[in-house]
DNA sequence: GTGGAGGTTGCACGTTTGTGCACGTTTACG
DNA sequence: CGTAAACGTGCACAAACGTGCAACCTCCAC
């Protein structure tokens, strides 16, 4: 059925993926003879695909990770994006680690999907975050308060702004507006800047979270620098012309 | 019916125990048939998923263990009754007042309740009263920051604390343990004390919501006397001794 | 061009896991 | 009480697994 011309690796554990989203299941014998390499390699990329979450490694092959949807069948195509995009991010996280979470649907999606009982302390200018987490075994919550912003889902004004600036985290999810290779980081909102730019300032790392719009998408505010931004979380299909040009400047990105 | 091709060992369980999720039971001979494998294999399986706690093991093939959710889903009548609480509350305010509100079940029912387009200002420590009314039209939101209680669902902190003794409002609903016609309302914990007299103290009029258990229930803290509430909602079934009681200390009873 | 770093691949090795069969034991039922 | 089905256990075998290693590729600095 595919082309066993040349596929690259990577391209490789990507048709893995999809077909695995299809099918629920892939047997490691039948993708080896169809990629034309040893078992060796697909057990290989199985194991890197399991390492990230996406599939359950078994005997024999792989299954779909319960978490996974699917592939899109009555819900949203977009809240199953998200969701995909929050898996990724959360699991760059570690034990015991402090985080800033900004507000957005798509970190909203992200503190669904943070693993329970790490200890983690969830700092968050969004109800809606805030309310994904708490009473979750292992998470403390902290909220930062102010006068919400209905546009945004969170509070942004000064007050917001002072109590972030007491707080320091290990890692800081800024919702993303605009991104880009060159410039980095871009926001609508002139308060809205000045609260990434604290709880960026105010953390050791930084995840960019972009759904594809956000790659193609420009705004108004600059906000951060691309040196700014540690890691950056896409879509597997994004192209490997912009993936490369986020690694060629120093980001980690994860797909 | 299934595909009996080429089944995954694991993937093989989880059908399994799908099927038994739906029947409620199976048969080892059975399966061993439909995935063409040998009972004893079968039977493996069945062990395996019995010694997990998900299935009762039975001569000739398992049961369903009583703890496993067969498929679908319970309602809660408690929520009708907060729905009915919540919405008389929610008739005592006016346009374009300033509300307190406390964390709680019934409180973010009360918050789901408030009609739309009155110009209020909605003032809480709990995120998911927030979010009940975040992004509806006529509402501004005040978030109370601070570390999240996970028992209570809110902020109680002395951050928190001043943060709400910067705020005047028309109305406030603390959430209530327990309440006593004579003696008013007991809280469990000291800082939630505390901060529901902060909020009743800052607030023009104080509304009590108390589901039945409530009014039987005693609690550890002295909060506020009886004469501080001034509205008290109950549900329509409760005693008439019990609602005169209250009206005699000068409380107005809403059922 | 040259060489080294980093990544990918296939192979060999020993280990783990799943399978079916044989055997003796237990259970259900007439 | 007797029989047949279902069961558990031990065993042998094959398939799948993880790991270490050497070969190979590409990219980039020198």
């Amino acid at each position: 059925m595919n082309a066993p011309e040349s596929t690259l690796p990577r391209e490789r554990q990507h048709i893995i993926l999809e077909r695995l989203r299809r099918e629920g299941k892939v047997v490691a014998a039948d993708l080896a003879q169809e990629f034309r390499v040893s078992e060796d390699s697909i057990r290989r990329d199985l194991r890197d695909l399991a390492s990230q979450g996406l599939c359950r490694r078994v005997y024999g092959g792989a299954l779909l990770a319960p978490h996974v949807a699917p592939l899109g069948e009555r819900h949203n195509e977009r809240a199953e994006l998200k969701r995909n995009l929050g898996r990724v991010a959360a699991s760059l996280v570690g034990e015991g680690q402090i985080l800033f979470i900004d507000a957005g649907s798509t970190n909203t999606a992200l503190a669904k999907a943070l693993p329970d009982h790490r200890g983690l302390t969830v700092v968050t200018n969004a109800p809606d975050v805030a309310v994904a987490v708490l009473g979750r075994p292992g998470f403390d919550v902290v909220l930062l308060g102010g006068k919400l912003d209905p546009r945004i889902g969170g509070a942004i004004g000064s007050r917001t702004l002072r109590q972030a600036q007491d707080i320091r985290a290990d890692f800081c999810f800024p919702g993303v507006c605009a991104i880009d290779p060159r410039t980095g980081l871009w926001t609508i909102d002139e308060e809205e800047t000045m609260f990434k730019q604290a709880i960026i300032e105010a953390s050791g790392e930084t995840v960019a979270i972009a759904t594809p719009d956000k790659l193609r998408a420009s705004a108004t505010h600059h906000t951060a620098p691309i040196s700014a931004v540690t890691h950056l979380v896409v879509a597997a299909d994004t192209e490997w012309e912009l993936t490369d040009a986020y690694r060629a400047a120093g980001v980690a990105v994860h797909l």
